[in-house]
RNA sequence: GGGCGAUUAGCUCAGUUGGUUAGAGCAUCUGCCUUACAAGCAGAGGGUCAUAGGUUCGAGUCCUAUAUCGCCCACCA
């Protein structure tokens, strides 16, 4: 028997540790039709957020849904390693214990990166078993993990020898406190005050000057041109002079290039080739030399003077007053500007020019737009208009900066000896070769997770068999990083999409909408959240708030209100298990509300397999709850108490058994606690079979049920508004004669005896006279009749000319012709009944 | 600058390919301690679906424009 109460700690107890051990979770069995997902591998570098928890929730409503439905169905477990997110942690935890991580070498340093990787690790695991999560941990993997590695290795020499794989020197963004180079989509751009600074350099024997505007004054040391347009008349005649760079005073062309821009500023530009990616084209183009000025942690170098030793902040600062007292600052424009940060250390990156390794996307980009066009071999987004955010980045993207100057990684397999450059998996023959010291970017492994994971690039079994996967889940915000990254490289590399579907959903965020972070501490764990309110109930509420794609603002009160409901739910398991002990399975002798709930659950069970497949989970959810609460609980436990029996307790259990299953997906610990309490019920509901349409309960019988249900509630109405106690009916209809208990029951019926006065309602086109007793009922219903007659005097008119309107009887379909025509009949009866009373009076 | 999304009840949000009188949770009001559940039951009130046009027999849903808010991308000498 159950507990009084719900109690979602008891509940949760010890049941995911049952299913892990007996192997419930694994995959597998090759006489079943195989299903993947891989997790998106959570980052070693903390703890998992709402955000993972959902994420993961879809994941596992997927896969025990798939597992249900008769599915092998993989879930695969794993980890990223997260190179500069862990590399920081790693650095300040030792920094915290009084060492300097660049001091260690570099073996030593990795020692503590995985001490800390394993400790990290243990958590995630630790968490997942809290969420329920049904991982097949037989085929967990890490991203560094040999195997891994190797398909990392594979992948970036075989791109090399295609040469979409180079080593070149570009600007690229730099992060000075990590010390490392970063991709685009690492760099986040943030509005901030900042000003123009306007600087004379004057023209080369001359008192004229030119009026450069720049919001990086400390980068003129690096300046080895000025530009302007050919076709801008005011600095034409200048063009092929020099102007004088100020502070060093040396003389630096004037060139003519289209990066000037005559609209903008003055339409003059310095050009610092080694610390803009714009001045770096202009560089090529004109073959000017480019000037690296600052150091790594972006100090100022030797080539500054006076100012090296300065960091970059510092020297702008020290620089314009400088400037300011000779004379040479103009003016300075204060703006707002936005400024690339490190997503990871936040610092601002400098452009940098520097020798680093890139893929060359253009080709792997291409290839993507051209699949995307074929329906069949494409990836589905859902919702489909993430599609677009895909095809935008492939068409702007450009090569992807994929080393960096970090220990925590794969190592790059290229090999050094004077000018000559090895790529393979081992150094080359011969004494003097030197590793690279760099590693990859940690999204170039994850970008292979789909199918490292499965052994690829050996030929292996799982790879026949779980890729592509069926459906990759992450959020919106993901899709550049790595979505857009799995996709290249998976039809690169195994010729098909990685996954079939990509369900995105949106960012949790916190009640007022704010992103939750550190800074504003509007943080909650989903430890606490499972704590107070369970696990389930968690999962339920954000598996089913969202359309999918769409963001969720966090509210306590609709967990507790998803706590109710499964409190509902257990509740009436325990109605239905305190009343069928010792039940005989039977279904005969259904009485009409025993067909109206099987035909109910006949039709839920199918709308919610439908939205299930389409991975409509709030669909599912209130399809659910409406049905479990409404019908089941409202409606046909309170008529099952009326006249119990084998057969309404067969049907209470049919029912309850269904509701379980489908419930499953979205709250495992809840449906397995009662499910393992029914009768007739196999090990675990894991192993149970998703329920299916029976087409043995499809009964029209349930329109009665309808009916009655409709007459119940209308006088239930009546009674309540018109403040009337006792109420008798007088009625002649067949079918409520045979359900007079129910009528009696549910509507507290009393004898007509003395009662006076009397109104009527109609039920199937037969009349129900009312019969009761109440002075002050008079004035009350005077007054519902008028409104429910200037009602229906307004619809019948509507109704009528719309079915004389021949376009809408010959376009409309037939069912909405024939519901209209029938609902126009109705109200000319209740129109006649309301007249009929007023007269009366 | 380019793109995307949102705007529906007091609050938070659903609303599937256009089709009865636009739904839910929470909140509010009324009546009930009816032995599954008072964290409950039975009812009620509350919406000109952001605005203006258009297409259609029919628009919350499709089209055009506008407003407000938000997000993404690019640029910013």
């Amino acid at each position: 028997m159950l507990d009084k109460k719900y109690n979602h700690l008891e509940v949760e107890k010890g049941k995911y540790e049952t299913w892990k051990n007996k192997g419930y979770f694994e995959s597998g069995d090759t006489s079943l039709k195989p299903y993947a997902i891989v997790i998106p591998p959570p980052n070693v570098t903390g703890k998992l957020h709402l955000g993972h928890a959902w994420d993961t929730t879809l994941q596992d409503i997927l896969i025990r849904f798939k597992k249900m439905q008769g599915y092998d169905a993989l879930w695969l477990p794993g980890m990223d390693h997260a190179g500069i997110a862990t590399q920081s942690k790693v650095d300040k935890r030792l920094r915290e214990e009084g060492i300097n991580p660049r001091e260690m070498d570099r073996e030593e340093w990795l020692k503590a990166a995985w001490k800390w990787k394993e400790e990290y690790a243990d958590n995630i695991h630790k968490q997942w078993a809290t969420l329920g999560l049904a991982l097949d941990y037989t085929k967990e993997r890490f991203t560094l993990d040999e195997g891994l590695s190797e398909a990392v290795k594979h992948v970036f020499i075989t791109l090399y020898n295609k040469g979409l794989i180079y080593r070149g020197e570009r600007i690229i963004n730099w992060d000075p406190v990590q010390m490392t180079a970063l991709s685009n989509e690492e760099v986040i751009y943030q509005d901030e005050p900042g000003a123009f600074y306007h600087l004379k350099y004057f023209i080369e024997g001359t008192d004229e000057y030119l009026d450069v505007a720049t919001t990086r004054p400390e980068t003129l040391f690096g300046d080895t041109a000025v530009a302007v347009n050919a076709k801008d008349k005011r600095y034409q005649k200048y063009i092929g002079k020099n102007a004088i760079l100020p502070v060093l005073n040396k003389p630096i062309p004037i060139i003519a290039d289209e990066h000037a821009d005559m609209e903008k500023g003055t339409g003059v530009v310095k050009i610092t080739p080694a610390h803009d990616p714009n001045d770096f084209e202009v560089g090529e183009r004109h073959n000017l030399e480019k000037i690296i000025i600052m150091n790594k942690d972006a100090t100022m170098n030797e080539k500054c003077g006076k100012y090296a030793g300065l960091n970059r902040f510092e020297c702008r600062e020290q620089l314009v007053k400088d400037l300011k007292e000779e004379g040479i600052l103009i003016k300075v424009e204060e703006l707002i500007h936005s400024v690339g940060h490190s997503e990871r250390s936040h610092t601002a990156v400098e452009p940098y020019l520097s020798k680093q390794w890139f893929v060359k996307m253009r080709p792997l980009a291409d290839r993507v737009l051209e699949v995307q066009k074929d329906k069949d071999a494409k990836v589905n987004f859902v919702p489909a208009r993430y599609e677009k955010t895909m095809k935008h980045w492939m068409e702007i993207t450009y090569d992807w900066c994929i080393s960096r100057q970090l220990w925590w990684g794969h190592r790059i397999p290229a090999w050094y000896k004077d000018d000559e450059v090895y790529v393979g998996k081992e150094a080359p023959q011969g004494d003097g070769w030197v590793q690279d010291e760099d590693v990859l970017d940690t999204w170039f492994s994850s970008a292979l997770w789909p199918f490292s994971t499965l052994g690829w690039p050996e030929n292996t079994n799982l790879m026949e068999r779980y890729y592509p996967n069926n459906v990759l889940v992450t959020g919106y915000d993901i899709i550049p990083f790595w979505v857009n990254r799995m996709v290249f490289q998976g039809l690169e590399f195994t010729d098909k999409r990685p996954f079939k579907d990509c369900l995105i959903h949106g960012l949790i965020r916190d009640k007022q909408g704010r992103k939750f972070s550190k800074s504003l501490g509007n943080g909650i764990d989903p430890m606490d959240v499972i704590e107070e309110y369970g696990a389930d109930a968690l999962r339920f509420y954000l598996s089913t708030t969202a359309a999918s794609g769409t963001d969720i603002k966090f509210d306590m009160d609709k967990i507790k209100s998803t706590w109710n409901f499964i409190n509902k739910l257990w509740n009436a398991s325990r109605y239905v298990l305190m009343n069928t002990e010792g039940y005989h399975e039977t279904f005969d002798n259904l009485t009409i509300y025993d067909k109206w709930i099987l035909n109910k659950l006949n039709a839920t069970i199918k709308n919610v397999t439908k939205h299930m497949e389409k991975y409509e989970f709030n669909i599912v959810g209130s399809t659910l709850y409406s049905f479990i609460w409404n019908d089941f609980c409202d409606w046909y436990i309170e008529l099952s108490k009326i006249n119990m029996n084998d057969t309404s307790k067969s049907v209470l259990i049919y029912t309850l058994k269904a509701i379980l299953q489908m419930l499953h997906p979205f709250m495992p610990f809840v449906t397995e606690e009662i499910y393992t309490k029914l009768p007739d019920t196999l090990e675990s509901i894991m192993l149970s079979k998703y329920p299916e349409v029976n087409k043995d309960f499809n009964f029209k019988e349930a329109k009665d049920m309808e009916d009655m249900i409709e007459l119940i509630t209308k006088i239930r109405r009546f009674k309540l508004t018109n403040n009337v106690k006792d109420v008798a009916l007088v009625y002649d209809n067949a079918i409520l004669k045979a359900n007079k208990e129910v009528l009696d029951r549910l509507l507290k019926l009393t004898e007509v005896g003395t009662k006076k006065d009397v109104t009527s309602m109609n039920f199937q086109n037969d009349e129900v006279k009312l019969y009761y007793d109440n002075s002050a009922y008079k004035a009350l219903e005077w007054e519902k009749l008028i409104n429910e007659k200037e009602r229906l005097l307004l619809s019948i008119p509507r109704r009528e000319k719309l079915l004389a309107n021949p376009n809408y009887v010959n376009k409309a379909p037939k069912e909405i012709v024939d519901n209209e025509k029938a609902q126009l009949e109705k109200e000319k009866i209740e129109l006649a009944n309301i007249e009929k009373r007023l007269n009366e009076n």
